[in-house]
DNA sequence: CCTCATTACCCAAACGTTTGCGCCAAACGT
DNA sequence: ACGTTTGGCGCAAACGTTTGGGTAATGAGG
């Protein structure tokens, strides 16, 4: 260490640049500590992390796995992550796994390879054992975004989330509704549609299976599952998207059916991505906090690491109803254009 | 380390499971060798990265600077980035810096500090003394997404993409144009408007300076800067926007006044976000291969790594027409809406 | 039998920290 | 005046690699 060109030992800078206020009284004389500090950032000195981490078995690591990161949902969802883990300096590497099993699992051993703390799964598959195994390997972490078993996770409402959208489309009275799900393995859809057909439930109607297809949850996703529902039976007067950007494909094969969306069929979609709200036709979405999911997700993390149980959190959405599923919204719309 | 169970040194280990083919063939006899491998992957041996980073003052850590992840454009050049360095052994650390040059400056310091080999920055400002100072300490690092002096850089083609959206107006005998160009720091933005302008003047058209306008890089710039358009001056009968959210934004300042999208005015973006094709007007958009660019922006910072001089590459753009700019195919689209 | 190469290893230093222990001197208590 | 505390620091081991330089055994060549 360059320091110890005032004489010192490494020992005695490494006491004065690293001792917490509370432990280390016994580091140096306070002129030391001045010398020291003083030289310490001319030099700019700073501690290398490989050294430390060597020695004190710790990285200051985090990897972090999400299906893929040009889905701005998980995007957002990894920005408060990161932003979280700045504040504690922690460094985190986020992986691409397109929801593929195989390579959950390879880039998993890579991460751990990297001698990570713990991790942050994005891309929980409901089923999945392999969080189970990696568990009982003792490799802390937590879920974000999607749920699965008894592990620790960080997520949205969802289930509360499909409740509300229920309720929406009965206040307006919708009783012939369809819901495009998304990915069976994915919690987040899987909840979302569950809460939606119990609340309708508990209003005394049923949703026939072919009423519910899933999806991928991309535009492309919507479009197909939205094809796949108007092939088959009477049209629905309301339609929940289990995420945005599966109903903006929805939209578009809507609307190659002539159907107008806020005036023929109710759309409803799920995050309140920002683009829901710039669309033609704005788009009623459940808003979702996203990034606040990442702060807490990584926030969850640390506490686990130090050791305590690790909970799971649901944090609470929020309907935001505009034009594509309120009438009276849609007709401002309209009157607003026709006057322009 | 565990593997010398078997009654050998470390060192020997170490070559047994380093060496590359051509350089250790000094290592050991055939049969220690099968012994060491085996015993390595029984025991899932994985070396230490911290030791070995300490030892060899190599991390094979890269850093990359992004202005936000949630931006699908940088998302998707990142994938990219991350897919060529995992291929490549190497793990990429990526930060947002929301475009604002404190931020630049506190996170490079603070990947530098993890001892990345090298980096990647996605948010060049074009005024940059920043990253001269950065080149200047030493730091090898390449550009993506956005150009700055004479560093090298891997980015689409910008200028030619401007020019072929100018093309494309004038071939549709566009004649009163504008454009919504982006921040000013940022060469994509720039680099497209001066393109798009050129071109223009070679037609002996000139566009007067009102009709362009900077805007963030959001959907809320993008209609932003267009309400701004739309309130000086006579209406222009196409506007360039210079990226797909933006466009979008534009798209909804238009229908708010009264303006049909392919009808009353052609609009095209840039990059060719998978939205584009989804929107209910197709948007002719600009293709930019942002995967690529990251793939390619990776391989050229290994360049550098290596002691090669690092050379700046363009990457060629493509023109996607849609209804959005096209009479033709919004009559298309017309037809088959109102036939539905 | 001696020399010399070659094979197959081992040795030890070094990378930059952290941390338990120990030592010296000054201050303190009796 | 003589133990005892304590403030201030040094010592050295350890973390897990890599790597230049050994060295002992083996075999070939003379």
């Amino acid at each position: 260490m360059i320091a110890d060109q005032l004489g010192l030992h490494v020992s005695t800078v490494s006491r004065v640049l690293h001792a917490k206020p509370g432990e280390g009284l016994r580091a140096a004389s306070s002129p030391t500590v001045e010398r020291v500090r003083k030289l310490a950032d001319e030099l700019g000195y700073q501690r290398n992390p490989h050294a430390m981490s060597l020695r004190t078995q710790r990285s200051n690591l985090i990897g972090v796995l999400v299906p893929r990161l040009s889905d701005v949902v998980l995007a957002t969802i990894y920005e408060g992550i990161e932003e979280a883990a700045a504040e504690l300096g922690l460094s985190t590497f986020v992986i691409n796994t397109r929801d593929l099993p195989e390579v959950q699992r390879a880039r998993t051993e890579m991460v751990l390879g990297r001698r990570v703390d713990g991790m942050i799964f994005g891309d929980a598959h409901a089923d999945s054992g392999f969080l189970d195994e990696v568990a009982a390997r003792g490799v802390p972490f937590t879920l974000v975004n999607r749920r699965a078993g008894q592990h620790p996770a960080v997520v949205c409402d969802d289930y509360l989330g499909g409740r509300m959208v229920a309720e929406h489309f009965l206040e307006l009275g919708h009783e012939e509704v369809a819901v495009v799900a998304g990915e069976p393995y994915a919690s987040t859809g899987v909840d979302r549609t569950s809460g939606f057909v119990e609340r309708f439930r508990e209003a005394g109607l049923l949703i026939p299976e072919h009423r519910i297809v899933h999806s991928r949850f991309d535009a492309r996703g919507g479009r197909e599952g939205t094809e796949r529902l108007l092939a088959t039976g009477p049209l629905p007067s309301a339609l929940f998207v289990v995420n945005d950007f599966g109903a903006i494909g929805t939209i578009g094969a809507l609307r190659d059916h002539g159907l107008r969306v806020g005036a023929d069929i109710a759309v409803v979609g799920f995050n309140d991505t920002p683009l829901a709200a710039e669309l033609p036709v704005p788009l009623t979405s459940v808003r979702s906090p996203m990034h606040e999911m990442g702060r807490r997700g990584l926030h969850q993390l640390v506490r686990v690491l130090e050791g305590e149980p690790g909970e799971t959190e649901l944090l609470r959405p929020e309907l935001i109803v505009r034009a594509s599923s309120d009438p009276e919204l849609y007709a401002g719309l309209m009157r607003k254009m026709a006057t322009a």
